[in-house]
DNA sequence: TATTGATCATAC
DNA sequence: GTATGATCAATA
């Protein structure tokens, strides 16, 4: 594959009624020295500033997210059987996000974590909001302050999209982002969640957890399948294999950050 | 029907 | 396997 200089610039982009943002490269797909695909790519500068991801969030409010996947030559899957997390990376395409799977916020630079939340016609959340992996060892000394939690959810920049199953991806309407930053009360909540939690896995009592626990925020499998196993810390103090866990905010929870904003 | 457990694509 | 992005689908 070869990587060819930019054939449009930032302002023929504008011209062409594209995102000025984004630079479009000419990818060619070459096998013995014979192009056998050429195809439009783009990338989408960061944000430098929140203000500057802002602007982009009102632009593409109202917008579906077919709409948007055609205009960055984006593939548009007929369903979510597969490809499950087909909204969240067009949406950090679209918005700049940094690509990857580094274990750092979205938007590097502002530190803002991007969170796509599917909501009902009712204006409710559907899923819960996945937030980390569970960490399953090496937990003595671990701390609120220092964990992946309480980073990731430090700053949020949440995308609410009209996602009802008969909805198709495609057609499937963007809202209003906004910023949210977790409350006195709300962390606190967070926090005796995860310290509750992480403490009975310190005492060896992962395979006492379900996703019933939490008050706002549960454990349940984060995996490939159910036949994926890590290490955790056993009933006996010793190594055991289990299935890996993550951290997902429940649905009354996020519900509960959308009626604060969207009702004030 | 709300919730918990299972699963899918991709990058490394 | 770990970690990113999540939603699907069986169960209670």
């Amino acid at each position: 594959m070869v990587n060819l200089p930019p054939q449009t610039t930032r302002s023929k982009n504008k011209q062409a009624g594209l995102n000025p943002h984004a630079t479009t490269y000419l990818v060619k797909l070459t096998e013995n020295n014979q192009i056998y695909e050429s195809t439009l790519v783009q990338r989408v500068s960061p944000p430098t500033s929140v203000s500057e991801l802002m602007q982009r969030v009102e632009a593409i409010a109202g917008t579906t997210l077919g709409e948007l996947a055609a205009q960055f030559q984006f593939k548009s899957p007929e369903d979510l059987l597969k490809e499950k997390g087909w909204p969240g990376q067009l949406i950090e395409h679209v918005l700049g996000a940094s690509a990857g799977s580094k274990p750092v916020p979205d938007f590097e630079q502002i530190g803002v974590e991007l969170k796509t939340l599917p909501i009902s016609y009712q204006g409710k959340p559907l899923e819960t909001t996945y937030v980390s992996i569970v960490p399953l060892t090496e937990l003595t000394g671990l701390t609120w302050q220092q964990s992946s939690v309480k980073k990731k959810l430090s700053h949020v920049l949440w995308l609410p999209i009209l996602a009802e199953r008969d909805i198709a991806p495609v057609d499937r309407t963007i809202g209003t982002g906004f910023l949210w930053q977790p409350s006195f009360e709300q962390e606190a909540q967070l926090r005796r969640d995860w310290e509750e939690q992480i403490e009975l896995i310190a005492l060896g009592r992962i395979q006492e957890i379900s996703g019933h626990l939490g008050e706002v925020m549960q454990i349940r499998p984060k995996a490939a399948n159910s036949k994926v196993l890590t290490d955790a810390i056993g009933p006996d103090g010793g190594l055991i294999k289990t299935l890996p866990r993550g951290f997902y905010l429940k649905t009354q929870f996020t519900q509960s950050i959308l009626l604060d904003h969207f009702s004030n």
